[in-house]
DNA sequence: TTTAGGG
DNA sequence: CCCTAAA
């Protein structure tokens, strides 16, 4: 049994886009083998392979689960992305790990040889072929990115939480990685197909058929730097590691990862060498919200010991509002959709921006086999492959990269949509990225997340207060803005305070300032006015956090009544 | 994470 | 629209 993973990084994804993503595979998806439920946690060596987990292991990804189940993702303590993946979100409290200690890596493979790999780096997404008996349902991708704990053959954490009982010799049975055959400098553009694949077998230590030298080229350099960082072609291999070459990041990373454990990074040689190299540590984190935060000692820009390392390292407490009880003793939602998302713990209408934002959010489809991962990039929908994701550095220029290749249909949608909204209004201004600032006809720059309100927006909100009543901000986000990415939940609260006090200062002069309103930038119509008026005093009368129901009650005999 | 309110 | 207490 397979099962297609298929990440959609549009914040509106839904369902059927998923059912339609596995219909048409794409690019971007991931399949793996997940039934029946059983999960054998695997590390990736130093090697660049698959590796059972030792039980310690194990107990810290378990640990880690129990702590957040809501997220798919860690940070070990070495500092290392370790990301999960089951089949069924709902099954995380049920998931089992297994640590089987003899299994043959001959079982678990990467599927290498797969023709239909894209040669699109980001897009590339490993196989994982096990044996009927066996399931892997941890993303092992390129060994850089998802190696848990620790990488082979570095050091020993002080903690003792890891003991590495499992190594490459004892298990494996295939031939290893040589890197002694990979001296001096590598220039992967001008090495032949066949000397691809030679290094390729150095690096990863096993044979590999393809020809296709861009896959070679970019699965070398992945495996040896760690990274999915093409922008050098060139490497040069020293005392059996990978140092890249770049204009000043001569850091290695897979030292890097290796030296990131506590005490021995401190001694690190490379500790300061490369101030990009701690920007992007540092940017990773930030993008990585809500994930488990390891006190490891980072250094700023000024070589400066991290003053939040204490703050990280507590654990979240958090108590969930008022809301989120009620809705959850509601029982059945309305839209089974939305009910999946809320059940699992959103952020999914956290506040775009022009940073990625990684929005942990799976989902799990009709079938109960789907994960769909919610982004949000600057307010446009944008497919992000797996990897990029998991990945720990400059997230931005990689995703600026992609956007040709990603961008789905539901970007041009989007785009369509806003067109013909901003058709009806007069002028075309922000029509593109609402994070840049647009040259008002002034000449000053404007500010820089500003989107004007559209009629069909307020139509909107104003129907969407109606409906589940105001307060209940991200339920009308979700239901009725659900194509409007850019409008956060906390805009639909402000817009709507916005409506209801233009909406009052109208009151006494509907008599004779019917055209006063000047300087509003869209012309509400007096009806919607009227109704937005209507549903305020309604407001004041059945708060909806008395009862929701109650109120919608009032709001459907009241719309009957005040509909034109 | 969500909501309410001030700025 | 942003920022932040509270919840």
């Amino acid at each position: 049994m397979e099962t297609v993973v298929d990440i959609v990084g549009n914040e509106e994804a839904k369902v059927e886009d998923s059912v339609a993503a596995r219909n048409k595979p794409t690019p971007t998806s991931l399949q793996m083998i997940a039934d029946p439920v059983v999960y054998q946690l695997v590390r990736v060596d130093g090697n660049g392979r698959l590796v059972p987990a030792t039980e310690d292991e194990v107990m810290e990804v378990e640990d880690l689960l129990e702590e957040d189940k809501s997220e798919n993702r860690f940070v070990s303590d070495s500092g290392q992305t370790v990301e999960c993946n089951t089949n069924c979100e709902h099954d995380l409290d049920k998931l089992q790990f297994k640590a089987s200690e003899g299994l043959p890596l001959d079982n678990v493979k990467l599927d290498d040889e797969t023709p239909n790999v894209p040669p699109d780096p980001v897009a590339d997404f490993e196989k994982v072929n096990v044996q009927p008996e066996q399931s892997v349902a941890l993303l092992a991708p390129p060994a850089d990115y998802v190696s848990i704990f620790q990488l082979e053959g570095s050091p020993k954490p002080s903690n003792g939480l890891v003991e590495n009982e499992t190594s490459t010799s004892a298990i494996g049975t295939s031939s290893k990685p040589d890197f002694s055959t990979l001296k001096g400098e590598i220039h992967v553009d001008n090495l032949t197909v066949k000397e691809l694949q030679e290094t390729f077998k150095a690096t990863f230590g096993r044979e590999t058929s393809v020809k296709d030298k861009q896959w070679l080229k970019r699965r070398i350099l992945m495996g040896l730097t760690n990274s999915c960082d093409f922008s050098t072609t060139t490497l040069v291999i020293k005392d059996n590691g990978v140092v890249k070459k770049c204009k000043e990041e001569t850091s290695n990373s897979v030292e890097h990862n290796i030296l990131k454990d506590p005490e021995v990074g401190s001694t690190s040689e490379n500790h300061e060498s490369s101030p990009t190299f701690h920007d992007s540590e540092k940017e990773s984190h930030s993008n990585a919200t809500g994930m488990k935060l390891q006190d490891y000692p980072t250094v700023d820009n000024y070589g400066n010991e991290d003053t939040n390392t204490e703050q990280r390292a507590t654990k979240r407490v958090r108590k969930p509002t008022k809301r989120y009880i009620e809705e959850l003793s509601e029982g059945e939602s309305r839209d089974s959709c939305a009910k999946l998302i809320s059940s699992v713990g959103h952020r999914a209408y956290s506040q775009p921006s022009t940073n990625m934002h990684v929005t942990p959010v799976q989902k799990v489809g009709l079938d109960g086999r789907w994960l769909i991962r919610r982004d949000s990039l600057g307010g446009s929908g944008v497919q992000v492959p797996y990897v990029s994701r998991i990945r720990r550095s400059r997230p931005r220029e990689n995703f600026m990269t992609l956007m040709p290749v990603t961008s789905s249909d539901k970007l041009y949608t989007e785009r369509k949509v806003e067109l013909e909204e901003l058709k009806n209004l007069d002028s075309n201004e922000n029509s593109d990225d609402d994070t840049v600032a647009m040259p008002a006809a002034t000449g000053r720059m404007r500010r820089k997340h500003h989107r004007p309100w559209t009629l069909s927006e307020v139509v909107k909100l104003v129907e969407g207060v109606a409906k589940y009543g105001a307060g209940r901000w991200s339920e009308i986000k979700r239901l009725a803005f659900a194509s409007y990415s850019y409008r956060t939940s906390v805009d639909l609260k402000d817009k709507w305070r916005n409506l209801l006090r233009a909406s009052f200062a109208q009151l006494p002069a509907e008599k004779g300032m019917q055209n006063s309103r000047k300087h509003a930038s869209i012309p509400i119509p007096a009806p919607i006015l009227l109704r937005v008026r209507e549903l305020a005093e309604m407001q004041a009368q059945v708060p909806p956090s008395f009862s929701a129901s109650k109120f919608a009650g009032h709001t459907g005999s009241d719309r009957s009544g005040v509909h034109e």
